[in-house]
DNA sequence: CGCTAATTTGACCTGGATCAACTACGGTGG
DNA sequence: CCACCGTAGTTGATCCAGGTCAAATTAGCG
């Protein structure tokens, strides 16, 4: 496995060059960040709810979700990170956590003292533009996220995020050739949005029967890309990467 | 009226101090922003999805919000805002608008320019902070949006708008006695809250019988307080105000 | 091979959407 | 002061997307 060699800051580099471009100066900067590096196993809570963070979780390998609990049970995920994300870089700021941080899969993360990013956002504020821009785009698929809880029905939404996970993951070299990894499960997906899993499975099997996705064993294949972007209405600039990505 | 003789800037400084607290050489930097205010009529787009933005708008007076229209009129209300607010901030970091700003009413608006905005917070990387953290706090309230959306009842989930709204409002002291300004049509409650006009307009009716609130001539009282609260399942901690409220 | 978690299917129900009037109200002009 | 008009709010009737409950069936995994 690449991860076990490569320099652990390596994800985060190739992850703010896909929203941005880094000088070699801000490079190593951010190379030379202390990290913890730690193995986790899946559904297990990083943060909670009421914690008062200390570190920063960068994600090396794996999935992570941040969600909420609200009364008896009912749970709503809000967003879904992979390598190269930071999900609690808001805690830099707000260090109370107002929500949950949890893997999905088994991960590998790093952990970097909050201290350690105010260091480096103060001696660069270059880099810390970046990551402020970072938790703007966060910001921007809430917004997106929110039109399709709205104003979509559940089957354009499913559309809309499968390719919205199909191009965060391609823009760091996860997806390739209409297929990507989806390790969670259809209740996760029901919980990300606001569906039952009983709809999310038939919705599913309707997009199967269609033709237009295979989703086994944790992969994810868009057989008819156009009709998938057709149905989600997706329009990839709210995601704000740098490249423009033809399809 | 008082925004006729204060200075400009003072709302957004009033705003910055209900979350988090500001020096007198930061408050003193703030106010020698360069800032032309303008009066708007309801209604007006002031910049649209796609528009490249050169400037940040903060609100004077008045109510905006940010939407995004889709198919065939469908329209999804992300935010409303307020005095001291400023909508547009991430455009700092993200200038080509994915969304839309309007106002709601009648409203008057300081156009600030970016170059003096990235001017200012590259002199103090304290405000620059501070202006961050208020984007943060934008996301977490997308946050539960998301959670109202997705996991709450249509009933619950205007009880918990009205709640925010208040709670927004009384933090910049626009609200008081469980009395608050809501200068919106029903169609703005569904366009927010992704249900059709006729359902809030019943949820409202529900409400009403209840004895649980007003809402006349754009005045919203809450009668039932505590049971709002408890329906909404509200905790304000997500708004990150400086304050504790106590109620 | 056996256990558990995940998926799938069926039957039935309901919250909220849709469509179509109708009413109230804040201007505005005569 | 009143008649008129356009916007916003209200109500009824009907419908359907998606929820709920319960019971298989299947897939992973130790």
């Amino acid at each position: 496995m690449a991860s076990d060699v490569e320099h652990p800051l390596l994800p985060l580099i190739r992850k703010l060059e896909s929203l941005t471009t880094l000088s070699d100066e801000e490079r190593a900067a951010i190379e030379s960040l202390p990290v913890k590096v730690q193995a986790l196993r899946a559904q297990w809570d990083i943060v909670r709810d009421g914690d008062a963070s200390s570190h920063c979780c960068l994600i090396l390998e794996g999935w992570l979700c941040r969600y909420k609990i609200i009364s008896e049970g009912k749970r709503q995920i809000f967003s879904f990170h992979i390598a190269g994300d930071i999900p609690d870089l808001q805690s830099l700021h707000i260090p109370v956590m107002d929500h949950n941080l949890a893997t999905l899969t088994a991960a590998t993360v790093a952990f970097i003292p909050h201290a350690a990013m105010h260091d480096l956002t103060t001696r660069f504020p270059s880099i810390a533009a970046k990551f402020w821009r970072d938790t703007l785009v966060d910001a921007a698929i809430f917004r997106e996220w929110l039109v399709c809880m709205g104003r979509r029905s559940a089957f354009d939404h499913l559309a809309h995020l499968f390719c919205e996970l199909y191009f965060k993951q391609e823009a760091i070299g996860l997806a390739d050739d209409y297929c990507c990894p989806l390790p969670i499960t259809q209740v996760d997906l029901a919980d990300a949005t606001g569906l039952s899993n009983v709809h999310v499975n038939r919705v599913l099997m309707t997009m199967r029967g269609m033709g237009m996705i295979t989703l086994r064993s944790n992969t994810l294949i868009i057989k008819a890309w156009d009709e998938l972007l057709q149905a989600a209405e997706f329009d990839a600039s709210y995601l704000h990467l740098r490249k423009r990505i033809a399809k």
